[in-house]
DNA sequence: TCTAAATATTTTAAGTCTAAATAAAAATTA
DNA sequence: TAATTTTTATTTAGACTTAAAATATTTAGA
């Protein structure tokens, strides 16, 4: 006969299993996404994700950020931010400032062209996210937020205390 | 006074910049947990992450897989797919089948070596997973498992239909 | 059959990313 | 103060990634 209640070692094997499909469930969702942001940026604006990331940070940070506060906030190496920094600036989109109260530093900030060009960009992007998430209700949205605040919350704090 | 209902306009821009956010989040905790596999996979496995992807895809169909296949499961493309085939191979993991039906076609399996290397780095790869997603209840993971298979329908129906 | 179109993979060029090494400046400590 | 450590950004080497072009083979059509 079928047992409806599956043993206490199965019952585990279950739960170990659902969270890599969950896992995998996730990362293809962010995939899928990505790819068409990506391919999107660059049919429509001839650029790429890490730019437009960039803008994005200094966009929400008037004031400017330094270099090693764009990596953190972007999650990527500040190796990576040099190189992306070096691009928007020869194409005149931000600019490097220098910090007075420590040499070592910059303060990256948009300039008036980086400004209106990200505008544009940033009012079209955001139509495509809400088209993305356009599949759930208002009220699912509200929950799928509430459950990756409660992961994200989990993930920062376990990185804490390794 | 403050209006406890928004009018139209506010509500709309409100939900846009929601869905801003949710997006953002999702990206963040994809990041945080890629990331900490990422480091993992190289100070455990000394290994990346695109070659695990590609032996677990390979896991899971003992039969072997084309290139194509391949490709299409990993989300990347056929020449990336090339690349990481050709050192999985020169290190012995997994090896191209001649497809006697369609000579422009391999089908790549594991190799022994390969399956058995791989089996160490899953089961331990799987307990990282499981830690992970440990700050969420299960019936809290059923939610989000259930949320993202409901977004990952929509992205690709959408993308059926462009 | 012969040709054109489609398919499967590889190659190429340019860009992105990481980790580790380096350089310079600032902060700490002896 | 001088030496040491830490912080900040850049450089370097190597792996990954994509898009597009090239190659080889199969399929479909005249």
């Amino acid at each position: 006969m079928v047992s409806l209640k599956p043993d206490l070692e199965t019952r585990l094997a279950e739960d170990h299993h659902q969270a890599i499909k969950l896992w995998l469930r996730l990362l293809t969702c962010t995939n899928l996404i990505t790819a068409e942001i990506r391919t999107r940026l660059r049919e429509e604006f001839d650029t790429t994700l890490p730019r437009f990331d960039l803008l994005a940070q200094l966009e929400r940070h008037p004031e400017g950020l330094r270099m090693g506060e764009l990596s953190r906030r972007m999650m990527v190496t500040t190796g990576n931010v040099t190189g992306i920094t070096d691009q928007l600036e020869a194409e005149g989109l931000v600019r490097r400032e220098v910090d007075l109260q420590d040499r070592r530093s910059f303060t990256v900030k948009l300039t008036p062209q980086g400004r209106k060009v990200f505008g544009e960009m940033a009012r079209v992007h955001e139509g495509w996210v809400i088209e993305f998430f356009s599949g759930l209700s208002a009220s699912e949205r509200d929950g799928l937020f509430a459950l990756l605040g409660k992961l994200k919350t989990h993930l920062n704090t376990k990185e804490a205390q390794p």
